[in-house]
DNA sequence: CTCCGTGCAAATACTTTGCAAAGCG
DNA sequence: CGCTTTGCAAAGTATTTGCACGGAG
């Protein structure tokens, strides 16, 4: 079977619905949309291969919603939205380079730490959801 | 045993921890922290006490950190650090008010959504972690 | 043959919940 | 009494892991 990257089957499978959907899914919604193309898939294996990709910072996590971790490929430095009714996750456009290593840089000197990277989330209702 | 704010001792004793204690700590945390001076107390106590707390906006969320959530009862806006290294959770001061309620009307309009709150987190490691 | 990837099931880890008893006004 | 809080244990949910097998080089 073809493999792009020298990915296996699986792994290129994972690794291509993740950067082919905008919804940051979770481990089990790949598993279900993956599964009636390929039949013998195990969660174990989603599970396994998505923190494979995080290991090879090619695919990050979006953060803990709802209880489930969810999963970008996107590596470009961008915050999200998360609705907290629907907890549908939604990608916001950079308005502002707010944080340039130079911020890092100023922060971390001022707090004693070492900043390599942030996450910023806005939370509310999205508007597929009733007011 | 004395109450403040109607709540029971153990409700108090839960909260007034996350009060005096910077480290944001986990529910684990807290149960360890507590058992000593109450004994009785069961860990879904504490579980279900800071749901309450949190329903009653006088404690929050700072996410999940290493498979637990951590909590924090400083409810001004501010970010925090995280290390990657040992999890600890510092508070950042903040450094310049990025997120008033126009920024968020102005991202809400532009993305379709209805912003009502944010969480900026950075990644890095702290000064007490070998580097 | 060796290595990597995988299915499967068991094990873990964290959190929630049902229920009866206790506490408090 | 009636409503809230709690201990305890069981259940629930998400994730990780041990192991043996299977395919590719």
């Amino acid at each position: 079977m073809k493999q792009k990257r020298n990915f296996s089957a699986k792994r290129e499978a994972i690794y291509d619905i993740l950067v082919s959907t905008k919804n940051h899914p979770s481990v089990e919604w790949i598993y279900q949309k993956l599964k009636p193309t390929i039949p013998d898939l195990s969660l174990g294996t989603v599970y396994r291969n998505l923190n494979v990709l995080k290991e090879m910072d090619i695919v990050k996590s979006v953060g803990v919603v709802n209880g489930q971790e969810r999963f970008d490929a996107d590596m470009s430095q961008h915050p999200h939205f998360i609705c907290k009714r629907c907890f549908c996750v939604i990608d916001i456009p950079v308005v502002k380079n707010f944080f340039d290593p130079n911020t890092y840089e100023y922060i971390s000197d001022k707090c004693n730490v070492k900043i390599q990277s942030h996450n910023l989330t806005f939370y509310g209702i999205c508007n597929s959801c009733p007011k």
